[in-house]
RNA sequence: GGACAGAUGGCUGAGUGGUCGAAAGCGCCCGCCUGCUAAGUGGGUAAGGGGCGAUAGCCCCUUCAUGGGUUCGAAUCCCAUUCUGUCCGCCA
């Protein structure tokens, strides 16, 4: 039993017992959580239970009152009993649309508070807020072309055939470019569950709408998601999956922290505007990404977040790809994290950075919905394991990270060390 | 896609209208016993929500795949759905 009961993002009782808290903490978001409406609802609510309950409690004890009777043969005497019952059961048909009603109305208010930010996240209201934690490696000094002008004149992607067979939005990868890009996700792949201690696992593409659910892309985002004419939507990230691979489950304490990659294709309708992000390959319809989610004990999960945040940075010192670290202000965050930190990697060819990772804490925002808990010691109560996630790494900006860093003078790709054995060559040679 | 069978607690598995939230066994926990182990023995062992008291504990509601229905009362009867197994067909 369990999985989805309801929109909420935070604890009941959270809300109820530190309403101020959760006020303040949603106002650094940039939300006026509705909490007045709520403790007003909640109440309703909550009286609404009680007397109702207090009528099937009285109905549960008549009709046993009857099974005794019966047994006992009295059969007149329990003729009488079930005369009782008629003015309770029609008390109970008269209170309990009421209380599903109050309970909806709760579920609506409650979508509207957003996940609450970890104290260490600093105030701001949008992207101008954020704050560079940190670099790593120099920018590359030089002319450099753009990825798509790379691809162009070495033949490694098809944008026109593409958009022939798929619309705008997609990439045909060609001969160097196919292999290259099959290169890159065998080494994120290996890199993370050999060096990095996540277990791989390579999941369905396609998911049941009560997948996406759990991990709060619907009912609220549907329209970013690409449906079927089934129950069957395509994923927008291996989250989704690896995510509610434990859903409705109780995990033992040991067990975690539980480390998980996976390498999947990623499907997003992104009904966003045309403009300088749509160039080549920045964003697409369909692109491949290894993911990292790892379930943890919920006072470990800050330090937990440290380290998926290197394990994700690893890649790209591995590639010696210059990056920076961004942490996300209040602001910015959107609603479902409680801290998160974005890797960006440099493009030459853009002359800017380019966000190949998004490292989150989500605390018990997934696990509340998605019903996953775990046991600390044996005949203790569940509680709700803190999940988080992150790329390791997507694969397209990586790949044009690749292209315009390591171009050579000459026109030739060169290949990062640490691709090569997937690759199978030190380059690829100008046309 | 067609036919049949099934879905019960951590697991195995009984239960076809009335103290059944559910026998029994296994596992697990606490105690006793034995020089240790094994064996034996007594007891305890589902989840969610609400209320009281608020470190304990007590009371109530809900849950035997899911959603509806019949009934004073359903694991047990009826309907729909989902999933699993077996056989057949089809297919990379």
């Amino acid at each position: 039993m369990g999985g989805y009961n309801g929109g909420e993002m935070l604890d009941r009782k959270l809300i109820r017992e530190n309403a101020e808290m959760v006020r303040a903490g949603a106002l650094r978001k940039g939300v006026d959580a509705p909490v007045d409406e709520f403790l007003k609802v909640d109440e309703e609510w909550r009286a609404s239970v009680a007397e109702l309950e207090s009528y099937k409690s009285e109905l549960n004890s008549i009709s046993k009152s009857i099974g005794q009777l019966i047994g006992q043969g009295k059969k007149e005497e329990a003729e009488a009993a079930k005369q009782k019952t008629s003015d309770i059961k029609e008390a109970i048909k008269e209170l309990e649309p009421k209380e599903r009603e109050l309970e909806a109305k709760l579920q609506d208010i409650e979508l509207k508070f957003p996940n609450l930010p970890h104290d260490s996240v600093p105030d701001g209201k949008d992207a101008d807020d954020n704050v560079t934690i940190r670099e790593w490696g120099t920018r590359p000094e030089g002319e450099f072309l753009p990825h798509y002008e790379i691809a162009e004149q070495l033949g490694l992607i098809d944008f026109e055939r593409a958009v022939k067979v798929s619309g705008s939005g997609f990439a045909v990868y060609t001969g160097a470019g196919a292999k290259l890009q099959r290169a890159i996700i065998n080494f994120l792949a290996d890199f993370q569950s050999e060096k990095r201690g996540y277990t791989e696992v390579w999941p369905p593409a396609l998911v049941l709408s009560s997948s996406l659910v759990g991990t709060g892309n619907l009912p609220k985002f549907a329209d970013d998601l690409y449906g079927t004419v089934d129950d069957l939507w395509l994923i927008p990230t291996a989250e989704v999956p690896v995510t509610n691979l434990y859903r409705d489950e109780i995990l033992d304490a040991e067990q975690l922290p539980l480390k998980v990659c996976a390498y999947t294709p990623c499907f997003r309708r992104e009904a966003g505007a045309a403009g300088r992000d749509t160039r080549g390959i920045l964003r697409m319809h369909q692109f491949d990404k290894v993911e990292l989610v790892k379930y943890v004990l919920p006072e470990n999960s800050y330090d937990e977040l440290e380290a998926l945040t290197n394990d994700a940075e690893q890649v790209l010192q591995a590639l010696g790809l210059h990056y920076r670290v961004i942490l996300l202000c209040a602001g910015d965050m959107g609603d479902k994290g409680c801290k998160c930190y974005d890797i960006e990697v440099w493009s030459p060819g853009e002359q800017r950075y380019l966000e190949v990772s998004s490292c989150t804490n989500f605390e018990a925002y997934q696990s509340r919905r998605a019903n996953i808990r775990f046991r600390r010691e044996k005949g203790a109560k569940p509680e709700f394991v803190h999940i988080l996630n992150g790329s390791g790494t997507a694969v397209p900006r990586l790949l044009v990270a690749i292209l315009e860093t390591y171009r050579q003078p000459d026109g030739s790709i060169m290949i990062p060390e640490a691709l090569r054995p997937y690759f199978g060559a030190d380059s690829i040679p100008a046309n």
